[in-house]
DNA sequence: TAGATTGTTAATCGATTAACAATC
DNA sequence: TAGATTGTTAATCGATTAACAATC
């Protein structure tokens, strides 16, 4: 059966709060913990941890360590794999910024543009191309993600030229609709969606 | 009765899309049109719409215009609202430089940060202030909202900083937990949960 | 042992979709 | 008028929570 997205989202969740554990030297931990510090019921979190193929022992529950290895390997984060940002502005540099530790698999390797002043630097270790060179550092690279930061008005334009170059999975964090094939991944986070539930309780709450 | 948090993260998509129509010159829209470019079902379109008091005609559907005025005082980004933002990072500079045509409602009129090497300085026209004048400012512009973008260590001193110049919600976009009291709202965008669900398809896909 | 935690099944809750009469 | 679209009610679907026996 098709695995939920919300258990997808959670797993995530877990992860972080995993590593925090692992920093700190703690050795196990319980589903109830979890449920206090998350709030995500206990419940749901065994059954989440159960889809990566976690099993716990009663009254200890689990290993932290195996956990997160657990999840990572479900998730496809535990080999690295290489991705580019399309769009060096600042939400490119900053995404191009993320370490290991919060986005472990998730490598960065090369950001590109098509403005001139910005092709050639270099931001958090990682250089900028020419967008014009894509397919030949796609040949060269092999990138599994693409990632469009750039704005609205050209991310259709970028989807095309990343399936040009072979690429299958694309994070789109514009608010443009994508029209791609049934084969290609789109994952799009639009950050006015989570602002929006912010926003309205905002103004409820004032009433 | 509430209303549920993918209604609202739904009229976020919803505007962005009338914005296009708008600028168009399109006059009015219809659900099964929605449906089928954002892939909504048209009765659910039909219901969030509803949520904002919007109703329709029959064999016409909605005016364009007055369906993006309804969501966005539903969502209280009607009227001009100061934002702080903490942590002039990367993440902080592009949330910055985020329009009134992305962001209605969202004015940020000051970006904060503890680095004497950026204080003082201008991104996208946004002036940086010394975290230390956090409340200096807040008494003078009367924020509502506080979007804290700095590495999740600083994340719970930024998130008591905001409270005690009285900032009622939060817009978290570091990993960390917040522990803040019932009456404040929080709102955390975790990155990594949408790359979570990118990640996992593609492991499966290339299986 | 006693009791905390586990995994699983059943019950509840909420969200989405289907069906359909009303309407412009 | 005919037919596309509306709003609403009912049916379905899926996700969350409750209950409980098993276990370490």
């Amino acid at each position: 059966m098709e695995v939920s997205k919300l258990t997808l989202r959670r797993l995530a969740l877990y992860l972080n709060h995993l590593w925090v554990l692992k920093e700190n030297g703690i050795e196990n931990f319980a589903a109830p913990a979890i449920e206090k510090q998350l709030g995500i019921h206990h419940t749901q979190v065994r059954k989440d941890l159960k889809q990566t193929g976690l099993i716990g022992k009663a009254k200890i529950g689990h290993n932290v360590i195996m956990a997160i290895e657990s999840i990572e390997k479900y998730l496809g984060w535990d080999k690295k794999q290489n991705r580019f940002i399309i769009g060096a502005g600042n939400l490119g540099r900053s995404l191009a910024g993320y370490s290991y530790r919060h986005f472990p698999g998730m490598d960065i390797v090369a950001l590109f543009d098509n403005n001139p002043v910005i092709v050639g630097r270099i931001f958090q270790e990682i250089p900028v191309f020419d967008i014009k060179d894509l397919d030949y550092f796609a040949q060269k690279l092999n990138p599994s993600i693409g990632i469009i930061t750039t704005p609205p008005e050209e991310a259709q334009k970028c989807a095309d030229l990343l399936m040009a170059s072979n690429i299958k999975a694309i994070w789109n964090f514009t608010t443009a609709k994508l029209n791609v094939p049934k084969n290609i991944i789109v994952e799009t986070t639009c950050l006015s969606s989570s602002l929006a539930v912010l926003s309205h309780k905002l103004t409820n709450i004032e009433i």
